[in-house]
DNA sequence: TTTCACCGACCGTCTGTCGGTCGGTATTAT
DNA sequence: ATAATACCGACCGACAGACGGTCGGTGAAA
């Protein structure tokens, strides 16, 4: 049957269907037939709004990209959330991404969607980085942390963190990943010139971002 | 035509092939046919050597995995070499893998291989971190690093070298790199609770690498 | 005569193309 | 105001081309 949508709405409901198939089974795993049946299109409408199977993912991507790091930048910005706190929830809105739909995050995680996978990661460490050196540079200015290299340092964080935490690179079992945030919070510390336990809030939030997501 | 050979040589042929076309065209780029016609044989008898097309790869994989760490593992047993040095040359020797063959890497770092390079990068992280960490143990016998998590410590540098030096996932000019290694020295010497200024030969061979290759 | 390396035709599936269709909307004539 | 018309954006599905993988068969060496 022949239904006709606007294009933007057309575009979503095919990104919707490919965010879905491509993390349950893979960008590869995923066929272009698999989402013309999803959505209930045919081929050619498709390739009318985007112009390759390739092209989805970057749409795909663009749309996490804008979602992600807006997140950050508005938690960033908000000078009212004490500096450490501020540096904490920036570190959990990559995860999480902020809103309804936190199994975003969750299906990128897979061997299967390699290219995606470090695509995001491409966005992450260049818009995310700058965003937490931003406030690692407030805490300098009084006198929290000491550091020549801000930004550096935070590039180090942030490319650490979605390395090792953010994948299964590093298989962990709880344990192991108890101690690896011990110890990350103390790298940390030292990194940022900061005073030895002055970051350990931020271990108790990552541990419960573990377990359950309350709120 | 047809020609016989041992089962060992005929997989070390195709391997090569697979190894040349999937650094100029990447895997998804390369397909077997591109194989068949280079190696010259026909298309069963690729499968008869290899079960898949992924297959290949992960032999590949596992040649460099083979490679990588063996070099890696002989400079760090070998004892009469400082400790700093040991710990440059094992750098170092993740990139240009050691032998006549140094072109190896260079392939990788692309956006196409991003799967291979996505199962390199877990097995340089989990085979060089501990053979690091033990020159780092060393080092603080020695009185030269204090750290109470060595092992969390060298993650996070090789994890970190991997990522934004090895890659395209940072785009950076010279000057940037310059800069880069700069701060990345500082940082480690600060995570390894090093004197400053005790590392800073590993920024003259790490600028060497990036010039050209002098032996 | 058994075994091992090899062959190449063939299969199903995939992505991407292309000529053509349909329905709503703006425009014009009545 | 209403009807006829022209237009265009959204949509369709048959098709082409290429790919990865299979299988029954072949030839040479042991």
């Amino acid at each position: 049957m022949r239904v006709v949508k606007e294009a933007e709405a057309r575009r979503n409901e095919i990104l919707d269907a490919a965010d879905e198939l491509f993390g349950q089974k893979g960008f590869d795993g995923t066929s272009t037939n698999d989402i013309l049946e999803k959505v209930s299109i045919a081929r050619g409408t498709l390739y009318y709004h985007f112009k390759s199977k390739e092209d989805i993912m970057n749409a795909l991507i663009e749309r996490y990209n804008t979602r992600i790091l807006g997140t950050a930048k508005v938690i960033a910005a908000d000078k009212s959330i004490p500096i450490i706190e501020r540096i904490v929830r920036v570190v959990l809105s990559m995860n999480v991404s902020g809103g309804s739909e936190n199994q975003i995050m969750e299906h990128i995680h897979k061997p299967q969607n390699a290219l995606m996978h470090q695509k995001i990661q491409k966005i992450i460490i260049n818009g995310v980085t700058p965003i937490m050196t931003e406030i690692i540079r407030e805490g300098i200015a009084k006198g929290l942390f000491s550091t020549p290299f801000p930004y550096e340092c935070m590039e180090m964080v942030v490319a650490y963190t979605n390395t090792v935490f953010d994948d299964d690179m590093v298989e962990m079992n709880n344990e192991e990943r108890t101690s690896r945030i011990q110890a990350f919070v103390f790298n940390t510390e030292r990194l940022l010139g900061a005073e030895s336990g002055s970051l350990t809030d931020i271990m108790q939030m990552f541990g419960s971002e573990n377990g359950g997501n309350n709120e």
